[in-house]
DNA sequence: CCTCCTTGGATAGCCACACTACCTAATAAT
DNA sequence: ATTATTAGGTAGTGTGGCTATCCAAGGAGG
């Protein structure tokens, strides 16, 4: 296959595609002459992952760069290549160990994952976040506790037990292992997101319904 | 409270928050003299508020301000401006209504959730972004059916139920129970979302744990 | 063999976004 | 009177994700 034909395929116009393989987000094809190279079914594929990861889950060009060298480096185990997919996907946050705020919601996560029995490396990024996380509510006047965190954590973590980790092939390719790894956290995690905003939509509408607007015929989202 | 001040306290430069300014973001100051207005306590709470969606939840600035549009049209009933604030918070998605898996979709979403019995209005744009998450899985060859969907469903709801809806103050002023309910969507989210990693690297840990590297010692991951 | 089209490769430009710098005139504080 | 600060405006900056243009090398049809 072209390059004409992975971009009609893919709907990803020509010079796009150029730019992913300059920022090395697709493996080069197979280069045939000076000026003929075929790409096959895998880098559809790719394409079409790069294509979820920006347009669903906005992740940065270099986040995606980060997830695929991983992937790419055969020197990983298996293990250790999901960790850096894991690192890769987390938005980086520097710490600020001096700040007696941070301090305090950075014991309460690293207590929290340790009384959970949770697994997670100590120095892993996510913890950086949930930190932040919880001191940027704090500012905001809405203190939150580890009796506010656990039913989230709870939660996450039965459906990662029942859904997502069950539907990850460890044992077959690593590229599809992580590939999957990657689609569960982005997409099932956009998923979750959009349904957490219907279910809070249809919550506070019964709320509200108790004493609602005379006609209650609430005006539909007027498009911009 | 002068400019100056409200930047020393929020730690955000001066020529950002004229910026936020110009952009409506933060109301004006009480204006005491032609070059002089006085800013407080409501316009550095509404300055961490903005910082907060900035930073954590990665709002573009113009959803932001949908946002505080909603807040401040006194027409609005408190419904409807809970409505206008979900509207905002979700990215908008043109519908392909004539794409044969886009319709399948769609009709999924709108299943699901008539037999959840959500009261969400037909025309909500999460319905777009849920549909548009679901296509994209299956073209990502992980088709979604509504059992996958459901668990997700359910512990959105769960969570909502119980956590969120429950720190709405629906009795107080208008604009504290938006900003509550954008506090808890957009910052809970956040951490729900990192939890949800969190909880994906230690189970990923513990089922190839079963089958370590020799030495366990899985890399701490390298930054950058 | 000649012509034309596509491709690979490279450079430079574009646009949106979130700021950031600079300027001016008015004023408050000293 | 002098100095510092402010509101208000315009213009510039840096980053990110493309997009346009150019060029020379093939390859395919005649």
């Amino acid at each position: 296959m072209r390059i004409s034909q992975l971009s009609a395929e893919s709907g990803v116009p020509i010079p796009t595609i150029k730019y992913y393989l300059r920022e090395g987000l697709l493996p080069q094809g197979d280069q045939t002459a000076a000026t003929r190279a075929e790409y096959d079914q895998s880098h559809l594929r790719r394409l079409r992952l790069i294509r979820a990861l920006l347009e669903v889950g906005r992740l940065p060009v270099a986040t995606i760069r980060n997830v695929i060298d991983a992937v790419e480096d055969e020197r990983l185990s298996v293990h250790d290549m999901l960790g850096a997919a894991h690192y890769a996907l987390s938005t980086p946050v520097e710490p600020h160990p001096d700040d007696e705020d941070w301090r305090a919601a950075r014991e309460l996560v690293d207590e929290m994952v340790a009384d959970l029995g949770w697994g997670v490396h100590p120095l892993a990024p996510a913890r950086d976040e949930l930190t932040q996380t919880v001191v940027t509510l704090k500012r905001l006047g809405m203190p939150t506790s580890r009796e506010d965190l656990l039913p989230y954590a709870t939660a996450a973590l039965d459906l990662v037990r029942e859904q997502d980790i069950t539907k990850i092939p460890f044992d077959g390719p690593r590229d599809v292992a992580v590939e999957t790894l990657v689609i569960c956290e982005v997409l099932y995690g956009k998923a979750f997101d959009v349904l957490r905003r219907l279910a809070q939509e249809s919550e506070s509408a019964r709320i509200l319904d108790a004493a609602p607007c005379p006609e209650g015929e609430s005006q539909p989202p007027a498009p911009e």
